[in-house]
DNA sequence: CAGGGTGCTGTAAGCGCTTACAGTAGCCGC
DNA sequence: GCGGCTACTGTAAGCGCTTACAGCACCCTG
């Protein structure tokens, strides 16, 4: 790789010219800018990103931390936080904690090698997060509430949650119950609180039919089969995911419970085998890829724009309607015209935006 | 963030008494190491990697090249390669094609910021490979063949696919259609290659039922349409990838034909969905993160091994013997216990191991 | 007691770039 | 003919680190 120098010499100039052409930046006149090109072609020069970083004083990259790349989810949010971030000129760094218990230690060796941090879920200590954005790194918080005078970026979960539950009731369900873990993190949390504000609007109680469950799916199996083999089965079964929701079929067919005849289910996420799976399963699409490409963008004003206040973004999420609800929607799934996002089709069957920080049902959580 | 100044005052010490404590390196007396550990811990100090890269020549990062991240292929391998590289302390970088026209130059930006690349499929010129490669970068090619002195890693593809597709002659199958483009990558060519082989050798002709489609649902929807339709319907379609599979689900519903019944589908790939859509789906399996953590360790041997000749290594694939091409299992999908991994359960019903290199079957191609 | 280790620490030269500042030349107006 | 522009280019000081080399005690050996 040649440096700076053999340019300069090469064309005959001094190092400084060479980095004033090879910024665009300054003037140069147009003779030497001409032979410092050909000079640049000659050797095939490309400046070092070192040597222009610590000059500068910036990475010209930034970083997102996830626990895990399993499933659609988070490979979407990083495909639409790649895709922004390449188009702003930024590199991306990546890094899955997998449950390490050094996690912290990743997280601070990458933050020195980025110009902020995208990270998502409770893969990292509130601790270190508050003492990197102390430190003055831009951090962007995904699906995790604020901390530490970082940037959040959310999907809609209350009002979805508590418009999906009421769309069961008005299917008649009276015994509903929720599968996953309110505490596991914030999105359940406030998936269950919509739930529940839901039956208190109508004058039901949950407690009773609600089992905790991960977002895994042997452990919606393991729920689910507790919950249908209980005395009073429930007629409905809320799920924090999608995966949740597939443990649910496998319980409810090893029981030879119809879904939804015998029992309603309904997922989140709308992974692709929503719409594969036998009912399709009704569900909560999140915007994944926008999700990543906000974050992308907060970042971006943060590193760029200079914003220094925190901000909290909120999208809206969208209910897809199908049949594990118990809706008659007698409509083939097609198969997927759209080729540039096959998980992200256009709606299928009915669908419904559920618009963030929108009262207008007045769920009182 | 504090420098190396900072602490070498705060610890009374020089500035390379610090370097020597904090890279764990050289000679430094007991005490002399306490103070400075102490200085080091009062201030904060994290050395900047942006110093220590330039001044040792090394990024301690890698990047990985990728078309898109849809679809679990990409992300698993993804995750297979950073799991393994920060388990070696390295970094990752990410960085998607999506198809841009400047793609090599963003490639080749990236360069400059790693010590070797991994590119996957088609997503950068040939020429830039081995531009690259001559300039002494490490690079390791995926799913793509040789060029340029560089490794490469891949899974097996061509017997397998004469594996699959003699199994579907055992069915009785006796027109069989391939849909996928043998062009658009060296996969779906050597799939082509293991289909026509197995044909050739029962003594049957390939081309008139086969019909180009690129990995996409909705072209082999099209595609299956097209051969559905046509004279002489093919009884079984062997599938480059399982979305395309899909798509030929899709078809065959709409004209009320059975699988396998009326026509036996087989895939490539073992998405999440094909063990939940029914019928089952037979297809191949491949070492996805495997292949992930071997790139990774194939670039370790470069950069850190000083490895210089090239490697080729290919790893076996797993054939998912399923409903859809005919055969008879009742057992049922049962919810994924594993919990680390749920797009690669245990195998369910009948599994074979294909072994590369091996031509034990004699298939000629 | 001189000479030569040994053990530790400091000095300083880079690594490849950016950029403030200082020149230098040519040109204008008076 | 000279001061003062303007337009360009060079000099050099960093950015934060690593590391070869030098220096300095101190101790040991002969």
């Amino acid at each position: 790789m040649p440096t700076i120098y053999e340019v300069a010499r090469q064309a005959g100039v001094s190092i400084a010219t060479v980095s004033r052409v090879s910024t665009n930046g300054a003037l140069v006149a147009e003779e030497t800018r001409g032979r410092v090109l050909q000079a640049i072609a000659d050797l095939g020069y490309q400046p070092s990103r070192l040597g222009r970083s610590l000059a500068k004083g910036t990475h010209g990259a930034s970083g997102i931390v996830f626990p895990d790349l399993t499933g659609p989810y988070y490979s979407e949010v990083i495909l639409g936080y790649e895709d922004q971030a390449a188009t702003a000129g930024q590199s991306v760094l990546i890094l899955g904690t997998h449950g390490r218990e050094h996690a912290d230690d990743l997280v601070r060796e990458l933050a020195g090698r980025v110009d902020g941090l995208v990270i998502m879920g409770r893969t990292v200590s509130d601790e270190v997060v508050t003492a990197l954005a102390d430190g003055g790194l831009p951090i962007v918080l995904l699906a995790r509430p604020p901390a530490g005078g970082a940037d959040t970026a959310r999907t809609e979960n209350l009002l979805a949650a508590a418009t999906l539950t009421s769309h069961l009731i008005g299917h008649g369900h009276r015994r509903l119950a929720f599968i996953g873990d309110p505490d596991s993190s914030p999105d359940a949390g406030e998936r269950w609180a919509g739930f529940r504000a839901a039956l208190l609007r109508a004058g039901m109680a949950a407690a009773p039919w609600t089992l905790r469950s991960s977002f895994r799916e042997h452990e919606g199996y393991a729920a689910a089969s507790e919950l249908l083999d209980g005395a009073t089965r429930p007629t409905a079964l809320v799920c924090a995911n999608d995966e949740i929701a597939l443990g649910t079929y496998g319980a409810c067919q090893e029981r030879g419970l119809r879904i939804p005849d015998d029992v309603a289910v309904t997922g989140w996420d709308d992974i692709a085998i929503a719409r594969y799976i036998s009912p399709t399963l009704t569900t909560v699409r999140q915007p994944l890829r926008e999700l990543g490409a906000l974050a992308s963008r907060l970042m971006q004003e943060r590193v760029h724009g200079g914003r220094v206040e925190p901000r909290h973004e909120m999208l809206p999420t969208e209910l897809m309607i199908r049949l594990s609800c118990g809706c008659e929607s007698s409509s083939a799934e097609a198969p997927d015209k759209d080729t540039k996002r096959p998980d992200h089709p256009a709606p299928l069957g009915a669908s419904e935006k559920v618009a963030p920080r929108s009262r207008a049902q007045g769920f009182e959580v």
